[in-house]
DNA sequence: CCTGTTTTCAAACAATCGTTTGAAGTCTAG
DNA sequence: CTAGACTTCAAACGATTGTTTGAAAACAGG
C-alpha cells in the first residue's frame, strides 16, 4: 500500500532497468542494482525475461514500438497533406521523441539508452534494431528522397546518417549546454528542439 | 623478436585498452581481456598505471594532448591569415581527428572511445576531460562567434553543440553507412569529411 | 475449501571482476 | 662482478557478476 499506484513486477523492472542502463550503460548496471532499485527480487529478472541480454531487448521493443508507430502516423499525416516542407518532416520524426523525453511517467531517459545502443558496436543488438525499426527510418528516407530530387542517393544517405548523428545526440542530451535555470525541462527540450530543426534542415538542403 | 617492433608494455596496454574500450565500452572491457590482448601480465596495468581509472584516463590523454594541439596550432594559421570562412575554421578541428582515425600505427578507434566518454554520464570522466581540454572548445567557438556575428551568444551555442554532436557521432563512425567495396579506408573517410562539413557550416550559417 | 498454476524468495552456483602480494627476473650504475 | 632499482610474473585476495535451484507464498478457477 504506498502513495503510487503499483506497477507489476515487470514493468518496474523495465523501469529501473531503462534508468540504470542511461546512467551506466549496459555492462556497467548489474542486475542486483536493478532489482534492488525496482524493489524486487534478483531472480525476477531470469523468470520475467530470461537472461540480461533479453532484459535488454525488452527494454527497448516496450519505447520503440510505440515510438516508431507515432512516427509513422505523423509521417503518413504528411504524405496525405500533399507537398511537405523539411522541417515538418524533420517534426514529424523528432516530436514523438521529445514527447517521450518528456513523458514523466517513465520514458524520460530512455532517448539516452537509445544513444548508447549506437554506442555499443555490439552487432546483435544493431541488428535487433536494424531488423525491427529499421523500416521506419527506411520510410523516412523515402519522404525525404521526395522533398530533395536535386540530391543522388549516395549524397542523400550520407546526409541523413549525419542527421540522424545530430538528432541522436541532441535528443540525448551529451550536450554541454544545461538547462537555465528557472527554466523548465519542456521549455528546455522544445528550444532544443527548435534549433534542432533549424540546423538540420539546413544541412539536408544545402 | 618478432617482424614488428617491440613496444614498451605500457605502449601495449594503452593500444589494448584503447581498442576494447572502443569495442565493448568501459565497463565492458576487463583487465584480463587488455593484458591478453597487450600480450602483457595482469598485474602490470595496477604497476603502471595505478587502476583501471587511471589506465581510461591515460588512453585520452595520449591522444588528445596531441589532437588538441593540431587543432590549436590550424586555427592559429587561419587566425593570422586574417579573414577566414567557415568552411575552414571546421576543417581545422575536423582534420587532425581525421588525421588520427586514419592512422594505423594505432588511434583509429580513438575517436570512438571519445564518443563513448560523451554517452558515459559519468561525471568524473566528464570533468576530467572538461577540465583539460575543454579550452580548445572554447578557442574555436570564440572563432566561431567572430565569423557568425549575427547569431547571439545562445543561438550560437546550441548551434555549436549540435555541431559538434554531428561531428563527433560522425567520425565515431556510428552511422549505418558502410565503407563500399573496393573503397579505401582513407576515401571514405575522406568522402564523409566533406559532407559532414558541408552539412555543419549550412547549419551553423543558416 | 481445495487443487493447480503462477509468482516470489533466500540461497547458492561457477565464473569473472579489480587489486594486491612477494618472489623471480631484468636492467643499470658503480 | 655486484648492489640496487626497476619490471615481470604466477598466485591469490575478497567482492561482484549472471544464472539456477527448490521451496515458500500468492493467486486462480472449480
Amino acid at each position: 500500500m504506498q502513495g503510487t499506484p503499483q506497477f507489476s513486477t515487470r514493468q518496474r523492472i523495465l523501469g529501473a532497468a531503462e534508468a540504470l542502463f542511461a546512467e551506466r550503460g549496459f555492462a556497467g548496471a548489474s542486475l542486483r542494482q536493478v532489482t534492488a532499485a525496482a524493489n524486487v527480487n534478483l531472480a525476477a529478472v531470469n523468470y520475467h525475461f530470461g537472461s540480461k541480454d533479453n532484459l535488454i531487448e525488452e527494454v527497448f521493443r516496450r519505447r520503440l514500438d510505440e515510438l516508431s508507430r507515432k512516427r509513422l502516423e505523423l509521417l503518413a499525416k504528411i504524405d496525405a497533406a500533399g507537398g511537405a516542407h523539411l522541417e515538418a518532416l524533420l517534426d514529424a520524426f523528432i516530436t514523438p521523441a521529445l514527447e517521450l523525453s518528456l513523458d514523466r511517467r517513465g520514458g524520460s531517459v530512455f532517448m539516452r539508452v537509445l544513444a548508447r545502443a549506437f554506442a555499443e558496436h555490439n552487432s546483435h543488438l544493431r541488428r535487433f534494431l536494424s531488423d525491427n525499426y529499421g523500416y521506419v527510418l527506411k520510410d523516412f528516407a523515402a519522404a525525404f528522397a521526395r522533398l530533395l530530387p536535386h540530391l543522388d542517393r549516395e549524397e542523400l544517405y550520407w546526409r541523413l546518417d549525419i542527421a540522424v548523428g545530430a538528432l541522436t545526440y541532441a535528443m540525448a542530451d551529451f550536450g554541454v549546454i544545461q538547462r537555465r535555470t528557472g527554466q523548465s525541462e519542456r521549455e528546455h527540450r522544445e528550444q532544443m528542439t527548435r534549433h534542432l530543426i533549424h540546423f538540420t534542415a539546413a544541412g539536408l538542403r544545402a
